[in-house]
DNA sequence: CGGAGGTATATAACCTTTTATATACTTCTG
DNA sequence: CAGAAGTATATAAAAGGTTATATACCTCCG
Protein backbone atom coordinates (compact mmCIF):
# COMPACT_ATOMS: atom_id res chain seq x y z
CA UNK A 1 0.00 0.00 0.00
CA UNK A 2 2.88 2.47 -0.99
CA UNK A 3 1.57 4.16 -3.90
CA UNK A 4 -0.80 6.64 -2.36
CA UNK A 5 1.94 7.34 0.04
CA UNK A 6 4.39 7.47 -2.51
CA UNK A 7 2.23 10.11 -4.78
CA UNK A 8 1.33 11.97 -1.90
CA UNK A 9 5.17 12.45 -1.93
CA UNK A 10 6.09 13.45 -5.06
CA UNK A 11 3.40 15.91 -4.98
CA UNK A 12 4.46 17.93 -2.33
CA UNK A 13 8.02 18.20 -4.74
CA UNK A 14 5.15 20.39 -6.80
CA UNK A 15 1.48 20.25 -7.86
CA UNK A 16 1.77 17.55 -11.07
CA UNK A 17 -1.13 15.44 -13.02
CA UNK A 18 -1.43 11.60 -12.83
CA UNK A 19 0.51 11.94 -16.36
CA UNK A 20 3.39 14.15 -14.38
CA UNK A 21 3.08 11.41 -11.39
CA UNK A 22 3.87 8.87 -14.16
CA UNK A 23 6.83 10.27 -15.70
CA UNK A 24 8.68 11.50 -12.68
CA UNK A 25 8.17 7.71 -11.17
CA UNK A 26 9.56 6.23 -14.15
CA UNK A 27 12.33 8.71 -14.62
CA UNK A 28 13.26 8.69 -11.50
CA UNK A 29 14.43 4.52 -10.53
CA UNK A 30 15.70 5.57 -6.72
CA UNK A 31 11.66 5.51 -5.57
CA UNK A 32 11.49 2.09 -5.78
CA UNK A 33 8.04 2.87 -7.03
CA UNK A 34 6.54 2.81 -10.29
CA UNK A 35 2.80 2.21 -11.31
CA UNK A 36 0.73 2.36 -14.45
CA UNK A 37 -1.39 5.30 -15.29
CA UNK A 38 -4.15 2.75 -14.76
CA UNK A 39 -3.42 2.62 -11.22
CA UNK A 40 -2.78 5.80 -10.72
CA UNK A 41 -5.57 7.76 -11.87
CA UNK A 42 -7.96 5.48 -9.21
CA UNK A 43 -6.16 6.18 -6.88
CA UNK A 44 -5.50 10.11 -7.38
CA UNK A 45 -9.72 10.13 -7.18
CA UNK A 46 -9.65 8.24 -3.91
CA UNK A 47 -7.28 10.80 -2.56
CA UNK A 48 -8.90 13.65 -3.66
CA UNK A 49 -12.34 12.13 -2.42
CA UNK A 50 -10.31 11.81 1.21
CA UNK A 51 -9.12 15.11 1.50
CA UNK A 52 -5.48 14.83 0.62
CA UNK A 53 -5.18 16.49 -2.26
CA UNK A 54 -6.99 18.95 -4.08
CA UNK A 55 -7.68 19.41 -7.80
CA UNK A 56 -6.96 22.68 -10.06
CA UNK A 57 -8.29 21.89 -13.34
CA UNK A 58 -6.13 23.04 -16.12
CA UNK A 59 -6.64 24.29 -20.11
CA UNK A 60 -3.28 22.53 -21.60
CA UNK A 61 -1.40 23.23 -24.59
CA UNK A 62 -1.57 20.30 -26.20
CA UNK A 63 -4.24 17.34 -25.14
CA UNK A 64 -7.24 17.41 -23.01
CA UNK A 65 -7.53 19.71 -20.06
CA UNK A 66 -4.85 18.76 -16.93
CA UNK A 67 -6.41 17.70 -13.77
CA UNK A 68 -3.58 19.17 -11.24
CA UNK A 69 -3.54 18.04 -8.01
CA UNK A 70 -1.38 19.50 -4.90
CA UNK A 71 -1.39 18.30 -1.59
CA UNK A 72 -3.64 19.53 1.24
CA UNK A 73 -2.36 19.79 4.63
CA UNK A 74 -4.15 16.77 5.38
CA UNK A 75 -2.03 15.27 2.94
CA UNK A 76 1.03 16.42 4.37
CA UNK A 77 0.32 14.91 7.66
CA UNK A 78 -0.50 11.89 6.22
CA UNK A 79 2.80 11.69 4.15
CA UNK A 80 4.44 12.49 7.15
CA UNK A 81 3.40 10.05 9.07
CA UNK A 82 4.06 7.28 6.80
CA UNK A 83 7.48 8.33 6.42
CA UNK A 84 8.29 8.36 9.73
CA UNK A 85 7.35 4.23 10.15
CA UNK A 86 10.11 2.24 11.14
CA UNK A 87 12.53 1.39 7.73
CA UNK A 88 12.98 -2.28 7.28
CA UNK A 89 15.62 -4.00 4.93
CA UNK A 90 13.57 -6.14 2.74
CA UNK A 91 14.32 -8.81 0.25
CA UNK A 92 12.09 -8.08 -2.23
CA UNK A 93 10.18 -9.97 -4.78
CA UNK A 94 12.18 -9.88 -8.15
CA UNK A 95 11.13 -11.98 -10.90
CA UNK A 96 14.58 -11.30 -12.94
CA UNK A 97 16.63 -12.20 -9.79
CA UNK A 98 14.83 -15.32 -8.34
CA UNK A 99 15.80 -17.07 -11.49
CA UNK A 100 19.93 -15.87 -10.92
CA UNK A 101 19.20 -17.92 -8.09
CA UNK A 102 19.00 -21.31 -10.34
CA UNK A 103 21.94 -20.11 -12.81
CA UNK A 104 23.99 -22.88 -11.81
CA UNK A 105 22.00 -25.37 -13.74
CA UNK A 106 23.02 -23.88 -16.97
CA UNK A 107 25.98 -25.14 -18.53
CA UNK A 108 29.11 -22.89 -18.00
CA UNK A 109 28.82 -21.49 -21.99
CA UNK A 110 25.16 -20.68 -20.96
CA UNK A 111 25.71 -19.16 -17.75
CA UNK A 112 28.52 -17.00 -18.88
CA UNK A 113 26.76 -15.47 -21.90
CA UNK A 114 23.82 -14.42 -19.08
CA UNK A 115 26.21 -12.85 -16.84
CA UNK A 116 27.46 -10.94 -20.09
CA UNK A 117 24.46 -10.04 -21.22
CA UNK A 118 23.58 -9.04 -17.52
CA UNK A 119 26.69 -6.56 -17.21
CA UNK A 120 25.97 -4.62 -20.37
CA UNK A 121 22.58 -3.73 -19.14
CA UNK A 122 24.33 -3.23 -15.63
CA UNK A 123 26.78 -0.70 -17.13
CA UNK A 124 24.11 1.03 -19.25
CA UNK A 125 22.08 1.78 -15.98
CA UNK A 126 25.12 2.81 -14.40
CA UNK A 127 25.76 5.33 -17.25
CA UNK A 128 22.25 6.53 -16.50
CA UNK A 129 22.64 7.18 -13.07
CA UNK A 130 21.66 10.48 -11.60
CA UNK A 131 24.59 11.73 -9.51
CA UNK A 132 24.02 11.15 -5.72
CA UNK A 133 22.17 14.52 -4.52
CA UNK A 134 20.21 12.06 -1.87
CA UNK A 135 21.07 9.17 0.22
CA UNK A 136 18.22 7.03 -1.92
CA UNK A 137 20.42 7.71 -4.99
CA UNK A 138 23.70 7.20 -3.72
CA UNK A 139 22.58 3.91 -2.18
CA UNK A 140 21.23 2.76 -6.10
CA UNK A 141 24.74 3.68 -7.20
CA UNK A 142 26.72 2.03 -4.67
CA UNK A 143 24.45 -0.95 -4.88
CA UNK A 144 24.81 -1.28 -9.13
CA UNK A 145 28.56 -0.03 -8.33
CA UNK A 146 28.68 -3.63 -6.38
CA UNK A 147 26.64 -5.50 -8.49
CA UNK A 148 28.99 -4.87 -11.35
CA UNK A 149 31.89 -5.90 -9.54
CA UNK A 150 29.97 -9.70 -8.94
CA UNK A 151 28.95 -10.22 -12.08
CA UNK A 152 32.85 -9.60 -13.11
CA UNK A 153 33.82 -11.56 -10.04
CA UNK A 154 31.70 -14.46 -11.64
CA UNK A 155 32.72 -14.81 -14.80
CA UNK A 156 36.26 -14.55 -13.70
CA UNK A 157 35.44 -17.69 -11.64
CA UNK A 158 33.94 -19.31 -15.39
CA UNK A 159 36.61 -18.54 -17.03
CA UNK A 160 39.16 -20.33 -14.80
CA UNK A 161 36.69 -23.56 -14.55
CA UNK A 162 36.82 -23.37 -18.24
CA UNK A 163 40.42 -22.82 -18.83
CA UNK A 164 41.13 -25.99 -16.04
CA UNK A 165 38.14 -28.22 -17.82
CA UNK A 166 40.61 -27.66 -20.86
CA UNK A 167 43.77 -28.17 -19.33
CA UNK A 168 42.43 -31.35 -18.17
CA UNK A 169 40.99 -32.40 -21.24
CA UNK A 170 44.72 -31.50 -22.60
CA UNK A 171 46.52 -33.99 -20.41
CA UNK A 172 43.91 -36.66 -21.04
CA UNK A 173 44.77 -36.12 -25.16
CA UNK A 174 48.45 -36.47 -23.85
CA UNK A 175 47.88 -39.62 -21.82
CA UNK A 176 46.38 -40.75 -25.08
CA UNK A 177 49.13 -40.54 -27.24
CA UNK B 1 4.80 -15.15 -13.01
CA UNK B 2 7.83 -16.15 -11.25
CA UNK B 3 5.69 -18.41 -9.21
CA UNK B 4 5.00 -21.52 -10.99
CA UNK B 5 8.65 -21.27 -12.06
CA UNK B 6 9.90 -21.05 -8.88
CA UNK B 7 8.32 -23.59 -7.70
CA UNK B 8 9.54 -25.69 -10.24
CA UNK B 9 13.27 -24.93 -9.41
CA UNK B 10 12.67 -25.88 -6.05
CA UNK B 11 11.05 -29.56 -6.63
CA UNK B 12 13.94 -30.27 -8.92
CA UNK B 13 15.90 -29.96 -6.02
CA UNK B 14 13.94 -32.67 -4.66
CA UNK B 15 10.04 -33.73 -4.13
CA UNK B 16 8.59 -31.08 -1.87
CA UNK B 17 4.89 -30.91 -0.48
CA UNK B 18 3.31 -27.20 -0.63
CA UNK B 19 4.14 -26.90 2.90
CA UNK B 20 7.93 -27.83 2.03
CA UNK B 21 8.32 -25.25 -0.56
CA UNK B 22 7.18 -22.85 1.77
CA UNK B 23 9.54 -22.75 4.00
CA UNK B 24 12.06 -23.40 1.70
CA UNK B 25 11.48 -20.18 -0.02
CA UNK B 26 11.19 -18.28 3.45
CA UNK B 27 14.73 -19.70 4.23
CA UNK B 28 16.41 -18.41 1.38
CA UNK B 29 16.37 -14.79 0.76
CA UNK B 30 18.92 -14.90 -2.18
CA UNK B 31 16.05 -16.52 -4.45
CA UNK B 32 14.23 -13.05 -4.04
CA UNK B 33 10.61 -14.78 -3.92
CA UNK B 34 8.50 -15.67 -1.31
CA UNK B 35 4.31 -16.18 -1.33
CA UNK B 36 1.75 -17.54 0.95
CA UNK B 37 0.19 -20.69 1.35
CA UNK B 38 -2.88 -19.73 0.10
CA UNK B 39 -1.34 -18.66 -3.42
CA UNK B 40 1.21 -21.76 -3.34
CA UNK B 41 -1.37 -24.43 -3.32
CA UNK B 42 -3.61 -23.29 -5.82
CA UNK B 43 -0.54 -22.91 -8.25
CA UNK B 44 0.66 -26.81 -7.32
CA UNK B 45 -2.99 -27.84 -8.70
CA UNK B 46 -2.27 -26.00 -11.85
CA UNK B 47 1.04 -27.45 -12.40
CA UNK B 48 -0.36 -30.84 -11.77
CA UNK B 49 -3.56 -30.58 -13.98
CA UNK B 50 -0.54 -29.00 -16.46
CA UNK B 51 1.08 -32.00 -16.14
CA UNK B 52 4.22 -30.34 -15.04
CA UNK B 53 4.79 -32.17 -11.99
CA UNK B 54 3.58 -35.53 -10.10
CA UNK B 55 1.96 -36.11 -7.05
CA UNK B 56 2.28 -38.65 -4.13
CA UNK B 57 0.13 -38.64 -1.83
CA UNK B 58 2.23 -39.71 1.43
CA UNK B 59 1.20 -40.20 5.22
CA UNK B 60 2.62 -37.94 7.37
CA UNK B 61 3.71 -38.85 11.20
CA UNK B 62 2.51 -35.67 12.37
CA UNK B 63 -0.56 -33.70 10.82
CA UNK B 64 -2.60 -34.38 7.71
CA UNK B 65 -1.78 -36.69 4.78
CA UNK B 66 0.92 -35.10 2.80
CA UNK B 67 1.00 -34.44 -0.85
CA UNK B 68 4.40 -33.88 -2.27
CA UNK B 69 4.90 -33.05 -5.64
CA UNK B 70 7.73 -33.70 -8.08
CA UNK B 71 8.47 -32.52 -11.51
CA UNK B 72 7.75 -34.12 -14.56
CA UNK B 73 9.82 -33.88 -17.83
CA UNK B 74 7.42 -31.90 -18.76
CA UNK B 75 8.08 -29.97 -15.61
CA UNK B 76 12.02 -29.91 -16.24
CA UNK B 77 11.33 -28.49 -19.83
CA UNK B 78 9.58 -26.07 -18.97
CA UNK B 79 12.16 -24.61 -16.22
CA UNK B 80 14.89 -24.59 -18.24
CA UNK B 81 12.80 -22.81 -20.69
CA UNK B 82 12.28 -20.45 -18.24
CA UNK B 83 15.77 -20.06 -17.03
CA UNK B 84 17.28 -19.68 -20.22
CA UNK B 85 15.10 -16.16 -21.02
CA UNK B 86 17.56 -13.15 -20.91
CA UNK B 87 18.43 -11.76 -17.60
CA UNK B 88 17.70 -8.35 -17.06
CA UNK B 89 18.49 -6.11 -13.50
CA UNK B 90 15.44 -5.04 -12.23
CA UNK B 91 14.34 -2.03 -9.89
CA UNK B 92 12.21 -4.17 -8.00
CA UNK B 93 9.32 -2.08 -5.93
CA UNK B 94 10.03 -2.31 -2.45
CA UNK B 95 7.44 -0.17 0.03
CA UNK B 96 10.13 0.03 2.45
CA UNK B 97 12.73 1.75 0.48
CA UNK B 98 9.73 3.74 -1.39
CA UNK B 99 10.18 5.81 1.88
CA UNK B 100 14.02 5.98 2.33
CA UNK B 101 13.63 8.49 -1.38
CA UNK B 102 12.12 11.14 1.21
CA UNK B 103 14.32 10.56 3.84
CA UNK B 104 15.26 14.14 3.57
CA UNK B 105 12.10 15.57 4.60
CA UNK B 106 12.91 14.17 7.91
CA UNK B 107 14.46 16.66 10.56
CA UNK B 108 18.14 15.31 10.83
CA UNK B 109 17.72 13.86 14.10
CA UNK B 110 14.81 11.80 12.63
CA UNK B 111 16.76 10.86 10.00
CA UNK B 112 19.68 9.90 12.04
CA UNK B 113 17.29 7.67 14.50
CA UNK B 114 15.91 5.79 10.92
CA UNK B 115 19.38 4.98 9.24
CA UNK B 116 20.32 3.75 13.12
CA UNK B 117 17.31 1.39 13.16
CA UNK B 118 18.17 0.30 9.37
CA UNK B 119 21.49 -0.44 10.37
CA UNK B 120 20.86 -2.55 12.93
CA UNK B 121 18.21 -4.87 11.02
CA UNK B 122 20.99 -5.09 8.03
CA UNK B 123 23.38 -6.39 10.33
CA UNK B 124 21.59 -8.78 11.68
CA UNK B 125 20.65 -10.15 8.05
CA UNK B 126 24.64 -9.79 7.75
CA UNK B 127 24.69 -12.56 10.36
CA UNK B 128 22.02 -14.92 8.79
CA UNK B 129 23.09 -14.64 5.24
CA UNK B 130 24.17 -18.02 4.34
CA UNK B 131 27.96 -18.68 2.87
CA UNK B 132 28.44 -17.66 -0.69
CA UNK B 133 27.72 -21.04 -2.02
CA UNK B 134 26.25 -20.08 -4.68
CA UNK B 135 26.34 -17.30 -7.34
CA UNK B 136 23.18 -15.57 -6.08
CA UNK B 137 24.21 -16.14 -2.41
CA UNK B 138 27.48 -14.06 -3.28
CA UNK B 139 26.11 -11.37 -4.88
CA UNK B 140 23.36 -11.38 -1.97
CA UNK B 141 26.44 -11.14 0.84
CA UNK B 142 27.99 -8.50 -1.37
CA UNK B 143 25.11 -6.33 -1.11
CA UNK B 144 23.94 -6.13 2.25
CA UNK B 145 27.74 -5.31 2.76
CA UNK B 146 27.51 -2.52 -0.02
CA UNK B 147 24.37 -1.20 2.05
CA UNK B 148 26.08 -1.41 5.34
CA UNK B 149 28.91 0.44 4.18
CA UNK B 150 26.70 2.87 2.57
CA UNK B 151 24.44 3.46 6.11
CA UNK B 152 27.67 4.39 7.83
CA UNK B 153 28.43 6.99 4.73
CA UNK B 154 25.01 8.36 5.44
CA UNK B 155 25.37 8.74 9.39
CA UNK B 156 28.69 10.15 9.17
CA UNK B 157 27.34 13.02 6.58
CA UNK B 158 24.94 13.70 9.54
CA UNK B 159 27.17 13.69 12.53
CA UNK B 160 29.17 16.56 10.27
CA UNK B 161 26.03 18.21 9.40
CA UNK B 162 25.36 18.27 13.27
CA UNK B 163 28.77 19.34 14.42
CA UNK B 164 28.91 21.98 12.04
CA UNK B 165 25.35 23.43 13.07
CA UNK B 166 26.65 23.18 16.70
CA UNK B 167 29.92 25.26 15.92
CA UNK B 168 27.86 27.82 14.04
CA UNK B 169 25.47 27.82 17.23
CA UNK B 170 28.41 28.03 19.27
CA UNK B 171 29.53 31.24 17.04
CA UNK B 172 26.33 32.97 17.65
CA UNK B 173 26.50 32.77 21.00
CA UNK B 174 29.90 34.23 21.48
CA UNK B 175 28.89 37.11 19.32
CA UNK B 176 25.83 38.02 21.55
CA UNK B 177 28.20 38.46 24.56
C1' DC C 1 -5.83 16.36 -45.25
C1' DG C 2 -4.63 11.94 -43.31
C1' DG C 3 -1.82 9.59 -40.29
C1' DA C 4 1.81 9.15 -36.87
C1' DG C 5 3.19 10.49 -32.45
C1' DG C 6 3.01 12.89 -28.12
C1' DT C 7 -0.04 14.58 -24.20
C1' DA C 8 -3.82 13.43 -21.27
C1' DT C 9 -7.64 11.00 -18.88
C1' DA C 10 -10.49 6.95 -18.09
C1' DT C 11 -12.38 2.24 -17.46
C1' DA C 12 -12.91 -2.92 -17.90
C1' DA C 13 -10.99 -7.32 -17.59
C1' DC C 14 -7.71 -9.98 -15.93
C1' DC C 15 -4.07 -11.80 -13.08
C1' DT C 16 -1.35 -11.89 -8.77
C1' DT C 17 -0.79 -11.30 -3.98
C1' DT C 18 -2.44 -10.71 0.79
C1' DT C 19 -5.45 -11.54 4.53
C1' DA C 20 -8.76 -14.16 6.81
C1' DT C 21 -10.76 -18.33 8.05
C1' DA C 22 -11.56 -23.38 8.44
C1' DT C 23 -10.23 -28.02 9.10
C1' DA C 24 -7.42 -32.08 10.81
C1' DC C 25 -3.96 -34.57 13.18
C1' DT C 26 0.03 -34.84 16.54
C1' DT C 27 2.92 -33.83 20.42
C1' DC C 28 3.98 -31.49 24.45
C1' DT C 29 2.72 -29.09 28.79
C1' DG C 30 0.20 -27.88 32.75
C1' DC D 1 -7.64 -33.96 29.49
C1' DA D 2 -7.71 -29.21 27.85
C1' DG D 3 -5.20 -26.19 25.30
C1' DA D 4 -1.23 -24.47 22.89
C1' DA D 5 1.93 -25.16 19.18
C1' DG D 6 3.57 -27.28 15.10
C1' DT D 7 2.45 -29.71 10.63
C1' DA D 8 -0.45 -29.70 6.72
C1' DT D 9 -4.05 -28.58 3.25
C1' DA D 10 -7.70 -25.66 1.48
C1' DT D 11 -10.78 -21.83 0.04
C1' DA D 12 -12.98 -17.12 -0.09
C1' DA D 13 -12.65 -12.32 -0.15
C1' DA D 14 -10.18 -8.25 -0.76
C1' DA D 15 -6.53 -5.50 -2.38
C1' DG D 16 -3.04 -4.42 -5.55
C1' DG D 17 -1.08 -4.42 -10.20
C1' DT D 18 -1.04 -5.29 -15.46
C1' DT D 19 -2.91 -5.28 -19.98
C1' DA D 20 -6.11 -3.80 -23.25
C1' DT D 21 -8.92 -0.48 -25.07
C1' DA D 22 -11.30 3.98 -25.82
C1' DT D 23 -11.48 8.82 -26.25
C1' DA D 24 -9.75 13.59 -27.19
C1' DC D 25 -6.78 17.21 -28.52
C1' DC D 26 -2.52 18.87 -30.51
C1' DT D 27 1.54 19.24 -33.76
C1' DC D 28 4.36 17.83 -37.40
C1' DC D 29 5.28 15.56 -41.74
C1' DG D 30 4.39 14.05 -46.23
Amino acid sequence: MSLPHVLLGLLSRGAASGWDLKSRMTRDPSLAWDAELSQIYPVLKRLLRGGFVALKRRGSSKGPARREYRVTPAGRREFLDWLAEPLHPSTPRDAHLSRLAFLERLTPERRTSQLKNFRALLVERLKKANPGATAARRRRRALLETELRWVDAELLLLSKEEAEAAAEADAQRQLGL
